[in-house]
RNA sequence: GGGCGGUUAGCUCAGUUGGUUAGAGCGCUGCGUUGACAUCGCAGAGGUCAGAGGUUCGAGUCCUCUACUGCCCA
């Protein structure tokens, strides 16, 4: 074994061991409880992020964990092919080349999409293999396959006909730049600093006027109402009156309706019913005319009039221009406000009265919102299902039409010749009509359409799968917490629709990774680190570690390269301690144990204190940790196992074993079976966090050890159980004894500056822990280098007077000061330290008898010095005190 | 505007039914190359757990308020 272990040497060939075994794989085994984890598929727009390996690696933690109980773990992974964020990357290398997606034509865009998609995918199952993903990948989805697909078409056409999908002219928010409709979860309100301006409409009959205020004054065009509160006293005569819209001269009413807030502007607001929701509504009461002003890429289209083929920033100042010259425009005040923008392309979106296909969803949301509340899922961390319910609660309907080209195809039909529309999960030749004149709609459906089902798409549905039988309801859904409406909470509506039953029953939500600083990572920033760089440098177990340990759900943290190496240097400690084990076995036919030697090691037998410590100490740990793992607190164990490995087993039971393994000799039994036994339930306590070390390793030791009930793979090895039967009391007692007096010991000799090389003597009083502490005498002289130790029958024997006491919880221990220091030496170096310190005073005071100084610096400074001179003095005072 | 968090050692963070003396990593100080490990060892310094009040035998942990700060939704 090589004297540091070397993450690059290992994982790939383990990885590949794994996978050519078949251990990822699971199987219906109906003899054993299924634990199912599907994984949140990853867009393919690129790479795997620091999010993904988190992900990643917390799901592996829990499938391994669950592997090695002996349950039928599935991890089921797959690709998402990300709708409008897929199809910008290819459009941007599109436009590179120097074309479009309009020059390629919608089936050729759509081939070059799929070919985008399917290297992604492997890129994307590389990068998972290599962060050690024991995911079935005999089973990876990508949700534009053939059964994913016809799941979405199915759930389409079920939800239609049940009435809870439907088609009708909404305010959508629409993103210019993207050419389509997104829902409310993929728009990004951030404040804007606009302005508020305030523009004089001329009433149609009379010189009045009313002045109404807006923050987009392009849509003027649009208008086609002002409207003021009912109750505003200001307005009521005016309202009735009709006014002149201004550039386009168009006559328009002025209605009274509840929405208009009094507050806003001057009480009087325009009503533009196609590029505003509330305005939408307004119209809807009033039955008032819709007037659409603009293309699908935000330039104005000829219901503008003059404005036509302008841009709406460059229609926004040409207007203003215009409201200026005919004094229309009355004042612009500062205003800032939410805008929306695009979540994929960030940019401003408009919001358009157009016709969508939507999911009404208050019927879908009444069962997810019960099963969460009557406990059937359990969400991680606990407030998270607040949040999810008060969304839930106030849930709208969902837009699902996008007018992209990549993605699931609404299964809708149009007859050309009848107006007929025709709703089918298989493609129809005809319509009802007869004709054969028939298309389909142009859209696809918005990609978390097909996420909502991915917990049982992915199983077969909509066919009865002996997959979806045994596998469904999946165990756990782990994901980051930002997207618990757009993934989470669909997936329980869409679940409970389809099947009847949850998705899962715990969702366990992971918080984002930051950089250093704590900011988000992002491509802009230049802030983001590539997992496989990091995996690469320190060790894929390693950053594992880094990223698992010392965070709590749903938390975020900040990744610091201390925290890598933080974990690269325990996967070190670990294998040297391996190294150390390994090495010090009995030397036998090809260093492995002696015939009859047994992993199985017996406390009842007897066994020294330190065996029965570490053994009742492992138990503990075991017991703790499974306790912790049960109750999806992974950092905590991770941390539990760390502690025990490094503090207690390598810090003081290796070191005791060192000291019996050097004695040697037959009246001691070898420290060799508990070495072997604790390093190997430790490695498998470890295996789910850290899975290449703890299998090297194992490895390792498997190959000089001649027991064959190991297995082939601590992968597949069972995870320990806590032996209560191991846990000692009467030994932790002694041990924690033992460790206290070391302690006080060093301690002492630290605090008296004794040489390393020394040798200090000391005296012990154990009281009733005497006889079983006396046995370590050899150990106590080892670790703490004091010689010769000597045992008081009590207290008083102790209590001499050049002897420094230390009090512990169950002894005592003094040593003498003498043999701590050389008096003659120590009195020499006393000596010099009173003349340098006498000097200094000396200046001291003549500086201070200095009239010049006294009255030309600073009060302070004198002051300063002044207590300078008396800390010196006091110094001076104790050494010779000591010396006398 | 509504909701949810955070504030614990110099830094980054753990601390799950309230229970002895509040922990870790990194950093810092001093010492150390005795054959597992310098990716290490030994020892140490450093915290009125944001502030105020309350409940309790007991509060970092529960309640109320305040300050600062972050996020989500509208």
């Amino acid at each position: 074994m090589p004297r540091a272990y070397e993450p690059g040497q290992v994982e790939q060939k383990w990885y590949r061991s794994w996978l050519e075994k078949g251990y990822f794989h699971a199987g219906i085994d109906p003899a054993k409880k299924p634990f199912v984890i599907i994984m949140p598929p990853p867009n393919v727009t690129g790479e795997l992020h620091l999010g993904h390996a988190l992900t990643a690696t917390l799901e592996d933690i829990m499938v391994r964990w669950h592997r090695m109980k002996g349950e039928a773990a599935l991890w089921l992974p797959g690709v998402d092919h990300a709708g409008i964020a897929a199809q910008v990357v290819v459009e941007r290398q599109l436009a590179k080349e120097g074309t479009s997606r309009y020059q390629l034509g919608r089936e050729k865009f759509e081939a070059r999409m799929r070919q985008w998609a399917a290297q992604c995918r492997e890129t994307i199952r590389v990068q998972h293999q290599r962060l050690g993903a024991s995911a079935d990948w005999a089973r990876e989805c990508f949700t534009m396959d053939e059964g994913p697909s016809r799941a979405v078409r199915t759930a389409f056409v079920r939800l239609y006909e049940k009435g809870l999908i439907y088609r009708g002219e909404r305010t959508v928010n629409w993103c210019p730049r993207c050419a389509t409709a997104l829902s409310d979860l993929e728009v990004e309100h951030k404040d804007i600093q606009g302005h508020l301006y305030y523009v004089r409409y001329h009433l149609a009959e009379g010189d009045g006027f009313i002045t109404v205020a807006t923050t987009r004054p392009e849509t003027i065009l649009g208008d086609t109402a002002v409207a003021v509160n009912p109750g505003d006293e200001r307005h009521k005569a005016l309202i009735g009156k009709k006014v002149i819209l201004p550039a386009v001269k168009r006559i328009i009413p002025i209605i009274a309706d509840e929405a208009v807030d009094p507050a806003f502007g001057t009480g009087a607001v325009k009503i533009t019913p196609s590029h505003d929701p509330v305005d939408f509504e307004v119209a809807q009461r009033h039955r008032l005319p819709l007037v659409n002003i603009m293309n699908p890429d935000a330039t104005m289209n000829e219901n503008a009039g003059p404005y036509k083929g302008l841009d709406r920033y460059a229609c926004r100042k040409a207007i203003l221009a215009d409201l200026e010259r005919d004094g229309l425009l009355v004042k612009i005040d500062p205003h800032t406000h939410a805008v929306g923008h695009c979540d994929r392309c960030q940019t401003i979106v408009e919001p358009v009265a157009s016709q969508q296909w939507f999911v009404k969803t208050a019927q879908l949301a009444q069962p997810a919102i019960q099963s969460v509340l009557d406990g059937r899922i359990t969400i991680i961390p606990e407030r998270y299902g607040k949040v999810y319910l008060n969304w839930m609660e106030n849930i709208r309907d969902w837009c699902i039409s996008r007018q992209l080209w990549w993605g699931h195809r609404i299964p809708v039909w149009y007859c050309r010749d009848c107006d007929e529309m025709i709703v089918s999960v298989r493609e129809p030749v005809a319509c009802h009509c007869g004709s054969a004149n028939i298309e389909q709609d142009p859209d696809v459906l918005d990609t978390w359409f097909s996420s909502a089902l991915w917990t049982h798409s992915t199983l077969g549905w909509p066919d009865d799968t002996p997959e979806l039988r045994y596998f469904y309801p999946t165990t756990v859904m782990e994901t980051a917490y930002d997207i618990i409406f757009f993934w989470v909470a669909r997936m329980i509506m869409m679940g409970l629709e389809d099947i009847g039953q949850i998705p899962f029953r715990t969702v366990y939500l992971h918080g984002l990774i930051r950089d250093e600083k704590g900011e988000k990572m992002s491509k802009v920033k230049g802030n983001v680190l590539n997992p496989l760089d990091l995996l690469e440098k320190y060790g894929t177990d390693a950053l594992r570690f880094a990223i698992s340990t010392g965070t709590a759900p749903g938390n975020d943290s900040k990744l610091a390269p201390s925290r890598l190496e933080a974990g690269r240097n325990f996967a070190n400690k670990l294998w040297n301690a391996a190294r150390f084990i390994i090495g010090s076995l009995p030397a036998g036919s090809g260093r492995s144990l002696p015939l009859g030697f047994s992993l199985k090691v017996q406390p009842e037998g007897q066994l020294p204190v330190e065996d029965r410590w570490i053994l009742s100490r492992l138990s503990r740990t075991i017991a703790t940790v499974n306790e912790q793992m049960e109750g999806f607190q992974f950092g905590e164990a991770e941390k539990t196992i760390h502690d025990f490995l490094w503090g207690e087993f390598c810090d003081w039971y290796i070191e005791f074993a060192k000291i019996r393994l050097r004695a040697g000799g037959t009246e001691v039994p070898s420290p060799a079976p508990v070495l072997v036994h604790v390093l190997e339930s430790s490695l498998r306590l470890l295996h789910p966090f850290m899975p290449f070390v703890t299998e090297e390793i194992w490895q390792n030791l498997k190959a000089r050890l001649p027991s064959p009930d190991l297995g082939e793979s601590i992968m597949v090895a069972p995870y320990p159980q806590a032996q209560a039967g191991n846990i000692d009391p009467e030994a932790e007692r002694v041990m924690d004894t033992l460790i206290e007096i070391v302690h006080a010991i060093r301690n002492t000799r630290a605090q008296y500056k004794v040489e390393p090389s020394k040798w200090v003597e000391s005296q012990i009083y154990a009281g009733e822990l005497a006889s079983a502490i006396a046995a370590y005498t050899q150990t106590i002289e080892a670790l703490a280098r004091t010689r010769p130790v000597t045992f008081l029958a009590n207290k008083a024997e102790g209590a001499r007077e050049d002897a420094v006491v230390l009090v512990l919880k169950d002894a005592e221990v003094a040593i003498p000061i003498g043999s701590m220091v050389d008096l003659a030496a120590e009195r020499k170096r006393l000596e010099q330290e009173i003349e340098q310190t006498q000097n200094k005073a000396s200046r001291l005071e003549a500086r201070l008898r200095d009239e010049a100084f006294l009255t030309r610096a600073p009060a302070a400074v004198v002051d300063k010095e002044r207590q300078k001179l008396q800390a010196l003095q006091d110094k001076l005072g104790r050494l010779k005190e000591k010396i006398s």
